[in-house]
DNA sequence: TTATATAGGTACCCAATAGTAACTAATGGA
DNA sequence: TCCATTAGTTACTATTGGGTACCTATATAA
């Protein structure tokens, strides 16, 4: 159950893993999932494989260098499949792999959980906030 | 199943989100989870109720700011809950709170699809990264 | 001849994040 | 009298992430 602090040991490899070892497989994952354009990609592809244009125009707001940036690491990670058309003008395709698929399934979760949630943390930071407001004009006195 | 594109609409509020949009809830337990020390700390109090001082030690490698900044943010969003013994010297200490133990199941689903898919990961990263060699060899000729 | 479309690359800038080191408060013990 | 202990805070610095703007190739259409 435990994430890090004691120790995970792996059935397959028998490496020992903890989340601040770089190589943490969940610290791989938060780190390629947590950036500001991952998941929206990613969840642009879910559906069906799309050009470079129509995915800039989906995702809203990202820029080309973004873009560029988060389908080549998404690529190099094998979640989303790149096809060349050695056409003029160029068309490029991606498409998520199965193993990128499986990763949709994952992001679900955290949506799942995050959307039973937010009530509750929002209403805790709410509370909190409060308090500290009235901490310091006791403070002040 | 949609994350972001196709907009997300919640049963109770009937808010639509997506997350580039920064109260969406997703994106809100991103920016929590995937920082470098937040997944540390839950894990460190899943077992037991802990002092700051334990803490900083069996996490390793932190810093009392770090450690200070985190719990404050946890604090914040409900997820755990600090007790002050107002003795000296000072006596703090620190626990989930049962939304901060449903997170640690959240937490546990990424650790599991990570360790499932890590191999394939760190393969098709190593595939991209030798082909990237080659066609840079490809490309000075 | 020049503009257009597509899929990028690159240089530069700013803001947020994390790390280091020093400082604080209050009290009991040597 | 001075030090150790606990749980911090603060100032300063370095690294990273992301954003903007501009540059490229090539064939086709006007």
């Amino acid at each position: 159950m435990a994430i890090a602090t004691e120790a995970v040991e792996t059935a397959q490899t028998g490496t020992t893993w903890n989340t601040y070892m770089a190589a943490c497989p969940t610290r791989l994952v938060l780190d390629r999932i947590a950036d500001k354009w991952t998941v929206l990609v990613v969840s642009a592809l879910q559906s069906e494989t799309k050009r470079f244009s129509v995915l800039k125009r989906e995702v809203g707001g990202v820029s080309q260098k973004m873009l560029t940036q988060t389908l080549r690491g998404l690529e190099r990670d094998g979640l989303v499949m790149r096809t060349v058309y050695p056409t003029v003008p160029p068309k490029v395709e991606y498409a998520l792999t199965p193993l990128g698929h499986t990763l949709v399934k994952l992001l679900d979760d955290i949506r799942v959980w995050a959307e039973r949630n937010i009530e509750d943390v929002l209403a805790a930071q709410d509370a909190y906030d409060n308090i500290e407001v009235g901490e310091s004009y006791y403070a002040i006195k």
